[in-house]
DNA sequence: CTGTCTAAGAGGCTAGTCCAGTGAGCCAGT
DNA sequence: ACTGGCTCACTGGACTAGCCTCTTAGACAG
């Protein structure tokens, strides 16, 4: 139970109510036409429509506000924000959801950038941030695993030395993204022990604070990851 | 009233209660020392424990989990997502939306890698495209103009001529960021002109299909105008 | 020791009810 | 004719009570 959980990184489960009423209320925008500053229908009759109490279309109302699709107003009513883009972007994203190629290219592009990033300003808690997820890697590796644990830390650990608070959104954009195109295995390498050598390199690059160092060391380790990977 | 709602971009209003919750839930995070994969009190407990009622706490915990801080699992509980600094950095964007400094990093970061792949994939329509924003900023600064609008049609040209819609979108993102902390001024430099043939620079590289050159002339030329802008 | 069953407790969702803003329209007073 | 205030029919906000499904641990039988 403790393995699938950590593979899968998502249960089996899930197939939340207010997620499908995203959808299909993204849907309706879409289909309705409607623009910014335009009005949803009213909760009841929307809820109506769709077939779910109130209640429930609040939290899925509650989602596409927190996702920046509408501004939903005591008294007047739920108005599509100024820039539908976050929906299209949302949309695109399901649409044609396995572009692996443009994935690894934006990651790489970013993580080269926060590698070079972390080495000018990582401090010695980023470090050791750093060091612990090469000691969890190393220690996966040791018992037969595939280190993908350790490898997910790392690169989070890196993220995190580099403190600039937009590219790590980004990442996080781009991690979902291949978390929903399931392509989890992305970034898993055929031989575990090279894999950690280079995130060793990475490594050694930020402890020096040698930026150059770090960005071509991250861009080495992400060819060989991704070589592999597409050579399929 | 068409005035102030463009100028308070939000209304007055707005004391969402689920919105003080997540408030709440964060900081009990934080003070419980909660970390990755620990679980929330029990929904009907912590209801009490906030005192709201469960459909109310339900919003919030869904507001959680769009933004990725926990994730709820039907029959065991909400559990905390892999990493709790999650909370802090949506916290910190929540307080000043994104720093200056790092949004300029960040779009430095795509658009240097934007330009080499132009330089790459760009087709015959591409160039066209390039070539007439051009002409229309050339043509704006003649007029005594700023050229704002053949700037944005160069990038959004150069964009295009990457062809990868996944770094397009983080794009659109980041520009989304930009005009929400209204700094649409961001990457007008002082002097048009000198703007101008950094931008023909960058032309010239993708036209001759060259990306390191590309690259080199996308960067000099965001330097400049951060330069310019940081300058005040 | 192992497999199965069960019950407690978790979240998911609904229906009904009441409270609180919003804004159009009416109507009196100026 | 205008202005101010009032009302009322909307809108969303929140709560309550209840029932459903899922998960899991522990009891129990083999």
């Amino acid at each position: 139970m403790e393995k699938t959980a950590r593979l899968g990184l998502e249960r089996v489960t899930r197939p939340r109510l207010y997620e499908q009423l995203v959808e299909q209320i993204l849907a309706y925008i879409e289909s309705a036409q409607l623009g910014p500053g335009d009005l949803l229908p009213a909760e009841r009759d929307l809820a109506e429509r769709l077939g779910v109490s109130r209640a429930t279309l609040a939290q899925a109302l509650v989602a596409l506000e927190v996702l920046g699709v509408i501004d939903v107003q005591h008294g007047t009513g739920a108005v599509l924000a100024r820039r539908p883009s976050v929906a299209s972007v949302i949309k695109g994203l399901r649409e044609h959801r396995s572009r692996l190629p443009e994935i690894v290219e934006a990651r790489s592009t970013l993580e080269v950038k926060l590698a070079a990033l972390a080495a000018a300003r990582r401090t010695e808690d980023d470090l050791a941030a750093i060091d612990h997820a090469l000691d969890v890697m190393s220690q996966e590796i040791n018992d037969g695993d595939r280190g993908t644990h350790g490898d997910e830390l790392f690169h989070q650990a890196v993220t995190g030395a580099a403190h600039s608070s937009v590219l790590a959104q980004l990442m996080a954009f781009i991690a979902e993204m291949i978390l929903e195109t399931r392509m989890e295995s992305l970034g898993q390498p055929g031989r575990p022990e090279q894999s950690l050598a280079s995130h060793r390199k990475i490594a050694d690059a930020i402890r020096a604070q040698d930026p150059e160092g770090a960005a071509e060391a991250m861009l080495a380790h992400i060819e060989l990851v991704s070589d592999v990977e597409l050579l399929r």
